[in-house]
RNA sequence: CGAGUCGGUCGGAUGAUCGCGGUAGCCGCAAGGUUAUCGAGGAAAGUCCGGACUCCAUAGGGCAAGAGUGGUGGAUAACGUCCACCUGGGGCGACCCACGGGAAAGUGCAACAGAAAGUAAACCGCCUAUCUUCAUUUAUGGAGAUAGGUAAGGGUGAAACGGUGAGGUAAGAGCUCACCAGUACUUAUGGCGACAUAGGUAGCUAGGUAAACCCCACUCGGAGCAAGACCAAGUAGCAGGUGACUGCCCGUCACACGCCUGCAGGUAGGUUGCAACAGGUUGUUGGUAACAACAAUCGCAGAUGGAUGAUCAUCGCGCGCAAGCGUACAGAAUCCGGCUUACAGACCGACUCGUCUA
């Protein structure tokens, strides 16, 4: 789990950030990333059913959430950023997940 | 030792590093920090039953409709669950299986085959009579036709209107008799009861399907924690403006048309509901048992884009010569009692049958 304030929690803004963020996909997963006048960096997940069952889908979302979290501080201050799953992410293991995030960053940096 | 039946338990371990949520204490105005402690399951799953709880409806009662349940007795808050027993069926046995009321209240249905699938029915066969014809031993036999009798035999089917034997008959038939099976009514005994055992009477046979309609008995108001309660931005709504005539009310005039104040309503959002109880463990007593009573003891998740973890190392277990690979099903969402379904593997207890030894 996150510390609360690098949580994005309300659903309209989660919303907001799928509908009008800039997308960097790699692989395994997908960045939506919008700006926001807020001093934090927020993060928020989306696992979706066809990643798996409960149990796999919790897993993947654990493990990204401890794959995001030295590489907060490489986002923009103030950053909204949601983490899209996608399904072949069920196979991965944490460094293959680690890299792919890593990879979406970089694009994100060039941008 | 082998084969099996039933019931139950567990379902990875340890360490290191980095993290998250709750609660309690301390510090802090606060944000937060810090210490301690707790933090997924046997099915948390499917959401199929039953409750608690909440709101709505309801004076009280009845009837109808609709839905559900269906051997008997008990357990329980309740149940479609559980226990014991009965009945029927299976197994050498331990034991297992059964949505187990009513088919002589009525309506309906039954593929294919078959003559016929129900107030029965004549395809083959068997028997009798009449007629025709053939043969001869001249009153008998064969063949055919017509009319009738016959459910014993053949054949069809999942299923064909009791079974065996004897009498009887033209041939046959519960037509009659004996025994057996079954039905209805009834008596006695045992049992709380389902029912069992033994007898009597009747009529001689009454098919299946109720998870088809239906009949009988019993049960049921509806919606659900996104229930409900409280607080409450913003937007829109309503009320109230300031000055003068005039000290107050009404009225008139001027200024402003923005801001402020109040109000109820309640959206976003927040708080609560929310975790200490039909509670777990151990023991004693009662009960065949389900279970109940009593005593001691324990405190055992509470998130809300949703915590309960991530990574690494070592070990365990299974497969493999080895390298290595695999290590199930599955993730709380108001809470309990069940049912059903999924599940790598490990372990324990009771009992049955067989073989060998003593």
């Amino acid at each position: 789990m996150l510390p609360a304030s690098a949580r994005l929690r309300k659903s309209s803004e989660i919303s907001a950030v799928m509908k009008s963020g800039t997308r960097f996909s790699a692989k395994l997963v997908v960045l939506h990333v919008a700006q926001s006048s807020s001093e934090h960096t927020k993060v928020a997940f989306a696992v979706g059913k066809n990643v798996g069952n409960s149990v796999v889908r919790h897993k993947v979302t654990r493990q990204l959430r401890h794959a995001i979290t030295p590489l907060i501080g490489s986002f923009p201050a103030g950053s909204h950023v949601v983490i899209r799953a996608l399904p072949e992410a069920n196979q991965a293991s944490f460094s293959q997940l680690s890299e792919n995030l890593k990879f979406a960053l970089s694009k994100l940096a060039k941008s």
